[in-house]
DNA sequence: ATTTGGTTTAACCAAATGGTTAACTTTGTA
DNA sequence: TACAAAGTTAACCATTTGGTTAAACCAAAT
């Protein structure tokens, strides 16, 4: 089961640490004893503490990333589509709690990279934006524009894996389970949230 | 105009270079080239890096919290407290771009200190929770419980601020007036967002 | 048994970093 | 004017940090 190769012990000792201290407050000393290795190691199978925050970041964010666009690519009927936008990234996200921090993170660090990675994976936030205003125009749903559906929708989503730390905390009496719990009711309250705001009936 | 004492130069150009590089990626003869002082003087008016932080961090969040605490105290029918927090909230963030990218490392970094902060601060949670609760039962606004209400505001709210490096670039071909437009133009959409998805009819 | 290739380790290094110090200048004021 | 306090500076220091290196280990192939 966890005969875990040592670059995969790597992988996963520098999400936890990159996660908890950031890629500026990570220690490569740190990882390697999380990962319970030598520090050498790290250089060994990654070149640079650089190389290594990028590998586990952009490993993770292209596994989400092509999903996201089949969903906008088929013909479902718009509120088809934002309710399988929900649960394939909170599916994703409860998965891989730490991306919505790495991605805060990136957007800071470096926003011109992540942009640039963005695009190359396909990702076309034009042509989102055209279909949107289509749904509007043909009056399925009330005016709103992308920029602003957008914003919700992945506010919404990420907030609770960003504030976890401290929502668990002041809401559920720091009870982990009742938390995991809530994070899975907020696949359909979120999806009843945007459909009551939206669609015209 | 500005003939600013040595010390609140010091704790603009904190502001702007922890933001930029977070607590950690943050140089201590960064901030001191940034405020056009010796680094020493840093260590004059603030012990520590640490301390410098706390002190910027802190000092911000602590204007914020007391209009919040006004709002949900008053007597106001619901719909126009939503209103009104979403307003405070937003408007002193278009002051304080700054603030929700230092929570959400405060929250990682420390959150202990951050959930006794606010309880310091007199922000009590159980408090709101049952008013919400109260709503809901007297058939005021559809089924909801404080923690999704919660979730989905603050989500709203925060979530171009937070991604502004990113979004203003992909949405908005990285024009920032237009950016700064549409930050205004989101007080009226959330508001409305909410009350259609809120509100019983 | 020996070689070979990848893997792992401990020791080491130069650069960067937060913080200190001691001397100097400016400001307030009696 | 004198003098103490506050403010400012450049040089310095101990420690930390990312990264390197050379030697050792070890399993599979010869």
């Amino acid at each position: 089961m966890s005969s875990d190769s040592t670059k995969e012990k790597i992988v996963q000792a520098a999400q936890r640490i990159f996660v908890r201290k950031g890629m500026d407050g990570a220690r490569m000393q740190e990882i390697a004893d999380e990962a319970g290795i030598n520090k050498a190691m790290l250089h060994y199978y990654f070149h640079s503490k650089d190389q290594l925050f990028r590998e586990v970041f952009y490993g993770i964010l292209s596994r989400l990333i092509p999903g996201l666009i089949n969903i906008f690519k088929g013909n479902e009927p718009f509120e088809d589509k934002i309710e399988a936008i929900v649960y394939e990234y909170d599916a994703y996200m409860s998965k891989n709690p730490i991306l919505p921090q790495f991605v805060i993170r990136e957007i800071n660090r470096d926003p011109e990279q992540l942009a640039g990675f963005m695009t190359d994976q396909g990702l076309d936030f034009l042509q989102i934006e055209e279909m949107v205003d289509q749904e509007v125009k043909n009056g399925k749903i009330r005016p709103i524009t992308f920029p602003h559906l957008f914003a919700n929708l992945i506010g919404m989503i990420v907030m609770p894996y960003i504030g976890r730390p401290l929502f668990q905390r002041k809401l559920f009496n720091n009870d982990s389970e009742k938390y995991d719990q809530y994070l899975l009711e907020r696949r359909t309250v979120i999806t009843q949230f945007v459909k009551q705001a939206l669609l015209v009936k």
